[in-house]
DNA sequence: CGTGGGACCTGAACGC
DNA sequence: TGCGTTCAGGTCCCAC
C-alpha cells in the first residue's frame, strides 16, 4: 500500500504527537516484527531515550531518538497510529511503544510483511534508495533517467533509481506525462524525460495533498482514511473511459505487477 | 545487467 | 454457507 505520498502523510501526522515524547517499553505481538532484534535487547535501547525528529526517506519512516533511530517500513498493509490502549486498537497490532505521555505508539499490519527496527546510522538507506523525487530539479531527472533500457514503468519502481514511487503513483505519473508503461527508458525523448519527471512531482504532490490513497489498508495516523483514490486518473480504472480521451482504460501485467494506463493518450 | 518466479503473509472479493 | 482461486499500495532472493 502505502507509497511516498501515504508514508509523508504519517510522517506529519506522528510528528506533533511523537516529538519530545519520551519513549519507555516497547512491547510485540508477533516476534519477527523487530527484524532480528529480540524485545530485551530492543528495550534496552530505547527505553529511556527521547523522540527528537521523525522525517521520511523513500517509502521509510525514520524517528529518531537521542542516540539511535527507529525505523520502520509499513509495506503493504502497515499502519502507525496513536492509541489509549497499551496494545493498540486493532485485531492486527504487531508492535507498540509506550509513550511518557500515557499514549502508545501502534504499529498495525495484517500481512506481517512490515518491520520495526533500529539502527544508529541510517547510511543503509542511501545504499539502498535512489534520489528523493519531490527535490529533484528537471536536470536530475534528464540523468536519473539514463543508463537503462528497462520499460519506464518497471524501471519508476526501482527504489535504488528513484525513491518512493510505488505500483500506483508509477501508473498516475506515467498517464499524466502521455508515456506508455511499456516504453523502454533509453527511447524516451529528451522532452518527455523532463515531462515525466514533471508528472512524477504532480502526482505525488497531489496525492500528499490528499492525504494519500486508503483503497483498503491505509489509514493517517488518526485512523482516518486519506482522499488520494477519489483522483487517481487510472490506476484501478480499467475498462472506465479515460478521463481525457474517453476510450477504455486497459490493465496489463508488467513486470508482475498490475498495469493501468490508456492505450490512446500514453505512447 | 535484466527478467521471471517464488517467498514472505493475510484478508477481501468473486465464482460455483 | 462454504470452498477454492485470485489479487493486493512492497521488497528480497535465486535461477537463468
Amino acid at each position: 500500500m502505502p507509497e511516498l505520498p501515504e508514508v509523508e502523510t504519517v510522517v506529519r501526522g506522528l510528528r506533533p504527537g511523537l516529538v519530545g515524547r519520551q519513549a519507555l517499553d516497547a512491547w510485540v505481538g508477533w516476534n519477527k516484527v523487530l527484524d532480528g532484534w529480540t524485545l530485551d535487547a530492543f528495550n534496552q535501547i530505547v527505553s529511556g531515550q527521547t523522540v527528537r525528529a521523525i522525517h521520511r526517506r523513500g517509502k521509510y519512516i525514520c524517528i529518531g531518538l537521542d542516540r539511535h533511530f527507529l525505523v520502520v517500513h509499513l509495506r503493504m498493509t502497515g499502519r502507525l497510529y496513536f492509541s489509549d490502549l497499551p496494545r493498540g486498537e486493532d485485531k492486527w497490532v504487531r508492535f507498540t511503544l509506550a509513550l511518557d505521555d500515557g499514549r502508545f505508539l501502534a504499529f498495525s499490519d495484517s500481512r506481517k510483511f512490515g518491520r520495526v527496527s533500529l539502527t544508529d546510522s541510517l547510511a543503509f538507506l542511501e545504499d539502498k534508495l535512489g534520489p528523493e523525487p519531490l527535490t529533484l530539479a528537471p536536470a536530475d531527472f534528464k540523468r536519473v533517467l539514463r543508463g537503462s533500457t528497462r520499460a519506464v514503468k518497471t524501471f519508476l519502481l526501482d527504489q535504488k533509481r528513484i525513491a518512493g514511487v510505488g505500483n500506483i503513483y508509477a501508473d498516475e505519473a506515467l498517464f499524466r506525462a502521455g508515456v506508455g508503461p511499456r516504453r523502454p527508458v533509453d527511447r524516451l525523448t529528451d522532452r518527455e524525460r523532463v515531462r515525466l519527471g514533471e508528472a512524477i512531482q504532480e502526482s505525488l504532490a497531489l496525492a500528499i495533498d490528499f492525504e494519500g490513497a486508503s483503497i483498503n489498508w491505509y489509514r493517517k495516523p488518526d485512523r482516518s482514511q486519506g482522499e488520494s483514490q477519489n483522483h487517481f486518473q487510472v490506476y484501478g480504472r480499467q475498462e472506465q473511459p479515460c478521463l481525457r480521451c474517453g476510450r477504455p482504460v486497459r490493465k496489463i501485467t508488467l513486470g508482475q505487477r498490475g498495469t493501468h494506463f490508456c492505450p490512446k493518450c500514453q505512447k
